[in-house]
DNA sequence: GAAAAATGGATTTTT
DNA sequence: TCCATTTTTC
């Protein structure tokens, strides 16, 4: 994709000059031109099924569609910056217009136009996850008994609880009996914590991820003239990764493609990895069920894998019952066959792993085109070392998120209470900062001042805020600290910097944050370091308001820099490096070199699936996924025993998904070491520092 | 009674 | 390592 397309002036579909059949398949082009009404596209593993969605917006821009008529949601963050990114290629830089985004973001800039039908100020604070649970916790004094009493569960399990409902549209009282049956009994305290829980959000003027959709539905159905106007908008409704859209989202883009019924919807029922929030795969399934005269597509060649590992993709996949079937070809060469590493241990893992990469590297494969691919996070630690150990550069996706680590939140607590000051979970978070002061002094203290005057205006009433007089009621031990954070406020309230996010950040930690960072943290440089970049991020952003929005939506990894926002300060890091990853991370990627790690029996299928069957089936298809981003060459490794907290080391099978392979798709190899067999869990770190360059030969059986 | 310190336990995947 | 619960302290 050399090539640019550049548009000019009002009429930008007409200099569109593409040429369809040079550049795409048959399939791909019955997609492009004939995807009117309701479509279902069935895109196999690197079947190109971006692509096709880039030509198809194109096609429909060359057919005069204006660009803001078109809405393509994707489902990450991720997939919706790849998108934007190509299509800007093609159109020279501008996307013009069109409405391209995650359905989070999305609707967060829908409710911010209409906000005052739905009764919001469109100043609304949006609360993360973490955020969220804070506030839950703080709603159990509403319940009607002590939770130690009846063994109530911890707010995430009802934080959990409540999403499911709302992302599957099921009562809660469903969500208890189906996934929560040992709480069944207790429906009546999960009521009481969500009632006060939406009190809480309303007065903090705040919502959470799943209100930007949830509002957004209500938007669309109580207010017809809008929900016209915006189905009158959005003429042609696109979706990709339609196979993890929740019955919510679906919902929203049913609502808005009403009208017209023009909606696309692309995905690979193979690829459904994300029940935990509840997407459902009968939801891609029965696409054609639910709709009438239903245009149904299949991309089935695949560009990306060779034919051998295609094969052991298949052979995986077909273990599943709920799936369309589909014929996935390759149009790749033959080459070697997919290997599946027997290796002693964990430690063992990491080595092999190190030292084939090593030999890839000889053998001329760049890093960036070598993947580790891992069922859970912790499952790269040990790897992480090793790699360190070798000096082998690499980027570890699905850490915690930059933007989750505590300090980054601290900060961004006090830009929180500037911009929403009746925002309790904020004034919370930053108060408890100080010694002396806990969550119950915080929210008197946060009563306090939204008695002091209306609350609306957090300059307005600094002078009151900051006066001797606040606070003085709280007990000794807190004095000190609210005097501290009456500081920082004084420092921070000038009107004039609220254009200037960096500065503020820089106000914070200078007033005394950075001081709290090296109280309270060991790797406080690093997190000081975060701070700045922060700032410097937030340099970009012109106001508060949506600095703070744009965190809130954000997936950015620490590691990682912020691309494209930065001003070419990129990171002094080396672009060509390891990528480590969760497979759900992974997704829509490809690499030359895919390794997975630890396929075992109870680490993947993850032990907690086994007893349930549709768990299973979801599990098959995160190995499908896993295994399907690899073009070349594939390894599967399997540690063949762990370590057990109470049992010590147990022997591990192969992982039934290996298992339940026929044996033709894959070369088993073992990887030993030469020397004589040592315990390897009993080593100190000094003999493991000894044995940096041991080797291992790897001997085919 | 509330906050701080100490202890114990567990850890899938994400907007 | 991070979080939640229990114990100790003010």
């Amino acid at each position: 994709m050399t090539r640019k397309y550049v548009l000019h002036g009002a009429a930008p579909g007409h200099e569109l000059k593409i040429n369809y059949e040079a550049e795409l398949n048959r399939e791909q082009l019955e997609v492009v031109r004939g995807a009117d009404g309701k479509s279902l596209v069935l895109a196999g593993a690197g079947s190109g099924k971006t692509r096709t969605l880039i030509y198809r917006v194109l096609y429909l821009l060359e057919q005069g569609v204006k660009p803001d008529q078109i809405l393509l949601v994707t489902f990450t963050n991720k997939a919706a910056g790849e998108m934007r990114g190509r299509m800007e290629k093609h159109l020279g830089g501008s996307m013009q217009g069109l409405w391209c985004g995650t359905f989070h973001h999305i609707g967060n800039r829908i409710l911010r136009q209409h906000a005052a039908a739905m009764g919001l100020s469109p100043g609304f604070g949006i609360l993360d996850e973490e955020d969220s649970r804070t506030l839950i916790k703080a709603c159990y004094a509403a319940l009607p008994f002590k939770p130690t009493d009846l063994r109530f569960p911890q707010a995430s399990v009802v934080r959990g609880a409540l999403s499911f409902a709302a992302n599957t549209q099921k009562t809660l009282r469903q969500i208890l009996d189906e996934r929560y049956p040992y709480f069944s009994h207790l429906e009546d305290g999960f009521r009481a914590i969500a009632a006060d829980y939406e009190r809480r959000k309303r007065e903090s003027n705040n919502l959470d991820f799943d209100d930007l959709l949830l509002t957004w539905v209500r938007l669309l159905r109580e207010h017809p003239e809008v929900g016209g106007h915006l189905s009158e908008q959005f003429r042609y409704c696109l979706v990709d990764e339609y196979q993890d859209i929740n019955p919510l989202q679906n919902t929203v883009m049913e609502l808005l493609s009403k009208r017209h019924g023009n909606l696309l919807v692309v995905g690979d029922d193979a690829q459904s990895i994300y029940s935990f929030r509840g997407a459902e795969v009968q939801n891609i399934l029965d696409f054609p069920k639910r709709h009438e005269q239903v245009k149904i597509f299949k991309l089935q060649t695949n560009y990306r894998s060779t034919p051998e590992i295609l094969a052991l993709a298949n052979g995986s996949i077909r273990n599943n019952l709920r799936q369309f079937t589909k014929d996935l070809v390759s149009v790749r060469d033959s080459q070697k066959l997919p290997e599946l590493i027997k290796v002693r241990d964990l430690r063992d893992q990491s080595t092999f792993v190190a030292q084939r990469i090593l030999e890839l590297i000889d053998e001329g494969v760049e890093l960036k085109q070598i993947a580790v691919l891992f069922r859970a996070r912790y499952q790269a630690a040990e790897l992480e070392m090793e790699l360190s150990r070798r000096q082998i550069p690499y980027v570890l996706r699905g850490g915690v998120r930059f933007f989750e680590q505590a300090h980054i939140k601290d900060v961004l607590a006090y830009l929180k209470i500037l911009e929403n000051p009746k925002d309790a979970v904020a004034w919370s978070r930053a108060l408890t900062l100080y010694p002396g002061i806990g969550p119950g002094i915080a929210e008197k203290l946060h009563a306090e001042y939204l008695g002091l005057f209306d609350g609306s205006d957090l300059v307005a009433g600094q002078a009151r805020l900051v006066s001797a007089a606040f606070g003085a009621k709280a007990n000794k031990r807190a004095r000190a600290g609210i005097e501290d954070f009456k500081n920082v406020i004084r420092k921070i309230s000038d009107p004039k910097d609220a254009a200037h996010p960096d500065l503020l950040i820089q106000k914070i930690l200078d007033a005394g944050y950075s001081r709290e960072v090296l109280a309270r943290f060991d790797n406080a440089k690093d997190r000081i370091e975060d701070l700045k970049e922060l700032a410097n991020f937030a340099h970009t952003y012109k106001s508060l308001s949506s600095f703070l929005t744009d965190l809130a939506l954000k997936e950015n990894f620490r590691g990682e820099s912020f691309a494209g926002q930065d001003d070419g300060k990129a990171k002094p890091e080396p672009d060509d490096q390891l990528i480590l990853s969760t497979i759900h991370q992974a997704k829509g990627l490809e690499w030359k070199v895919v390794f997975v790690l630890g396929l075992a029996d109870g680490q993947f299928p993850h032990h907690q699936s086994k007893s349930d069957e549709r768990a299973l089936e979801e599990e098959r298809r995160l190995f499908y996924v896993a295994v399907t981003r690899s073009q070349d060459e594939l390894y599967l490794i399997h540690p063949m025993t762990r370590y057990d907290r109470e049992a010590g080391l147990v022997i591990s099978r192969p992982s039934p998904f290996v298992e339940e392979l026929p044996s033709h798709v894959y070369e088993g190899v073992e990887a030993m070491e030469e020397e004589a067999p040592r315990p390897s869990w009993k080593r100190d770190s000094q003999e493991r520092d000894a044995d940096d360059d041991e080797i291992i030969s790897i001997d085919e059986f």
